[in-house]
DNA sequence: CAGGATCCCAACTGATACTG
DNA sequence: CAGTATCAGTTGGGATCCTG
């Protein structure tokens, strides 16, 4: 069985008899992480702050509904991956800052690409959201008439 | 307190005393959607597609290690958000379709965008990865040696 | 101030079996 | 073929309490 490598839509795939096949997708983390439920608020926080630069209480505080340990965990992975450094100042009260690194601010163009497409179809979606739903009700109805 | 709502990189937040205060992402929920294990692939497929429609078994042989159970869980929901529709011929054996929506398919340029970033910045993640859980391990090592 | 440590519940995911 | 139903394992996220 004759297997070629090629890439369309920037994606590499396997061409074979059944039709593409994606390579199991490795970069998902990244998606995933931005997925999660904090990630892309802390993100937004710090590319509007000046030198991309933030300490913990401000975040903190200009996230609503956040916890200490979701803020923290959210900005250890981020520091994982190097998209954000970690400033620990040894003072008393204790002062960190968390700074976007260059790979981070890389980052933000593309990920604005994405929220832009996001809030332009918001409503559509909210909408479409509905209207399935509503569909799902009434079908339901439909099977057990009380 | 006066509390300015102001638009920057393209998203609305207030201003208030203590630095800017994003909204409750919404929109995040979408990216949630995007960020889970099979999505990205299930658009991927249906991008590259022909007409961007594939059916039911095609998609599920195309994507490596996906079960009967997630990718009709995937579909729904795509389905329900309006990315796609799905086609369903009452034949025997039954045979069911799903193409990408107009709405669905614009957006696949942003989506590009990202994976694009994410391609060309996965291998300097992985490094950062790798260098961070070392730098984890040695401290823990130095806490607890032996 | 900035977290670490615990506990706990809900949601996501997968394996398996069954069906129109 | 394209699902649905059920059960079980794992993870994510929040609440709470404690500390350098």
């Amino acid at each position: 069985m004759i297997r070629v490598e090629r890439v369309i839509h920037g994606r590499p795939y396997i061409e074979t008899k059944d039709g593409p096949r994606f390579k199991p997708c490795a970069p998902n983390s990244v998606l995933a992480r931005l997925g999660d439920k904090w990630t892309i608020l802390v993100m937004s926080h710090l590319a509007v702050a000046p030198g991309h630069r933030l300490r913990f209480s401000t975040l903190k505080g200009g996230i609503e509904g956040i916890t200490q340990r979701m803020l923290t965990l959210t900005l250890r992975n981020l520091e994982r991956d190097g998209l954000l450094v970690r400033h620990y100042f040894p003072e008393v009260p204790p002062r960190v800052e968390y700074e976007l690194t260059e790979m981070g601010a890389s980052m933000l163009p593309a990920l604005e690409g994405f929220t832009s497409w996001i809030r332009e179809n918001w409503p559509r979606i909210v909408d479409c959201r509905h209207a399935y739903d509503e569909a799902q009700q009434r079908a339901e109805d439909q099977d057990a008439p009380v």
